[in-house]
DNA sequence: GCGGAGCATAGAATAATCCAATACAAAACC
DNA sequence: GGTTTTGTATTGGATTATTCTATGCTCCGC
């Protein structure tokens, strides 16, 4: 337990470059007795005469009160740099921000929006992660992330999002399946088809919600947590997919062909959203980065 | 005016290390509530929210809050050093002492003294310097000694001093001066010889209030503020001096023999004291230093 | 001496800190 | 699903720091 305090230091410090506690005092805007009594006060804690006393002509340093006085000067000059740097913090646009990515999400978006972010701020640092949801869910709750981007499905109530795009689900087929020769595919007609599912939490339960509003019940024949094994199983002719990330390109790692068609039903959109805990006070960074989020997507949503 | 305190960064770390502020508190020997309102206000303060809270199971840092308490960290074990570093100023014999010496006392016995403490205590510093009386005076009234080696002559009562050794003072002569033939010389015998004067305060006024009170009204030859100098001429046979230093040896700098007898008449003695400023609390080093000077003199003058 | 300069002290008001007790919220357990 | 457990926040009251104004005290310079 430390025994003096940031205050007694300050106003030791402005002794000894005035010579004196009345000027001190002054330059702080507050009593010269506050002053002296702090002085006192210190003295008194560390255990050393720090100055001495001149009548009417103010006071120096003592010794050992100078060699006191050097340390302390680097423990202000600290103390004042960091709160520099929490003013900062609540208003300016630079430091760290942690941010959190919903694994399919990620190459998908969170290249584009760092890249642009930081062309505009560039004293931000970002530590990026990605991560199934509840690994997100986690994060934002133990701090190990300021925001995450990720579905809005089953989002935990202790959590806040603001929404930035929504995304209508897709059937994905290999080239030459004989639906593909239809614009547009109603999930009825995939009833006895096998599905190649993505089984990552929450997209599993989302795509089979989505089925099921429709009345299939699927076979799944195949799943995995990756996009691009799940892209790969369907280009290999094993099954249907019902995805919602469309990377670029219709070709899976292998070379093999793809096929994107539009569901003809009305379905539940999948809504990417940013996260964050909604107890917790955001700083100014964070703000910002989450406007700028909710503008990007809007210019995505206008390109298209 | 920092608006923050070392109390509650302390408080803020050991919750960090803990992830509670139960166990905090108990860490500090606080009631919780303490511990609580200090985070709280340490918040409100730094405009940031440092920590999440879990309900029933604790807190955690947020991602600002790591990166705040990194920082304040520092901060803290700084302090904590500073807190070390008086407590041994305190108590321990090591630090840097700054030893004003009389410029003429000087040579004869500040390097045995600080020999001879430095081997006792090998972690203490010192900032040796001398000076006139005067010099000395001021370097302990505004903090630039610690103590001050001086011949208690003409000392102000804003002083402090303890005695170390008395000296008596002693006559020099050239070699070849008839008055050599006696092994001790009244002082009477030199009333119309020509005097070489030490001529620094308080030395001077020291020997001629020494010559006033056996009657003498010296015949100023020559005088010189330094002692190397009085014994060159002396040893020129300008004149006879009367001294209190007695460097080993009898032979000027020149390589004139010079001769010592001592005085016949009762003389007001010499005496050598360490000062210290009387409003000056000392610290533990200083006291541990004038004890061991006390005692050097005492074994000086048992071999003598 | 006597006035001026400048630190220390006294006393009162305000603010910070502390504690004990309790309210409260989520988690865990049955 | 309720009940207990765990851990933080809040409340109210006592203690202690900090601050103020006013005044005392001591040395300096004239």
């Amino acid at each position: 337990m430390l025994r003096y305090t940031l205050r007694q230091l300050e106003y030791a410090l402005a002794v000894q470059e005035r010579g004196s506690v009345a000027r001190a005092a002054a330059a702080f805007g507050v009593a010269q007795p506050s002053v002296s009594a702090a002085i006192a006060k210190l003295e008194e804690q560390v255990g050393l005469q720090l100055f001495i006393r001149h009548h009417a002509q103010g006071v120096t340093a003592a010794p050992q009160g100078v060699r006191f006085l050097a340390e302390a000067r680097n423990l202000v000059a600290l103390a004042q740099d960091l709160q520099r740097e929490t003013d900062a913090a609540g208003t300016a646009i630079e430091g760290t921000l942690a941010i959190g990515s919903f694994m399919t999400l990620a190459p998908a978006f969170a290249p584009q929006i760092i890249a642009g972010f930081r062309a505009q701020y560039p004293n931000v640092k970002f530590r990026f992660e990605e991560g199934t949801q509840e690994h997100l869910f986690d994060g934002l709750r133990n701090g190990r992330h300021d925001l995450a981007l990720l579905y809005s499905v089953d989002l935990p109530a202790d959590l806040d999002a603001v929404s930035l795009a929504h995304f209508s689900p897709h059937i994905l087929l290999p080239a030459h399946h004989p639906l593909c020769k239809r614009r547009k595919i109603a999930l009825g007609e995939l009833a006895g088809e096998p599905l190649v599912l993505l089984d990552v939490m929450p997209s599993r339960t989302y795509f089979l919600r989505v089925l099921a509003a429709a009345g299939v019940t699927p076979e799944i024949a195949f799943s995995s947590p990756s996009l691009e094994v799940v892209r790969g199983l369907v280009g290999q002719g094993l099954g249907y997919s019902i995805l919602i990330t469309r990377p670029h390109g219709d070709h899976a790692y292998d070379g093999e062909a793809l096929a994107i068609r539009d569901i003809a039903d009305e379905t539940e959109d999948g809504v990417i959203v940013l996260a964050s805990l909604r107890q917790m006070r955001k700083t100014r960074l964070a703000i910002v980065f989450e406007d700028y989020c909710v503008r990007h997507f809007e210019k995505l949503k206008g390109r298209s």
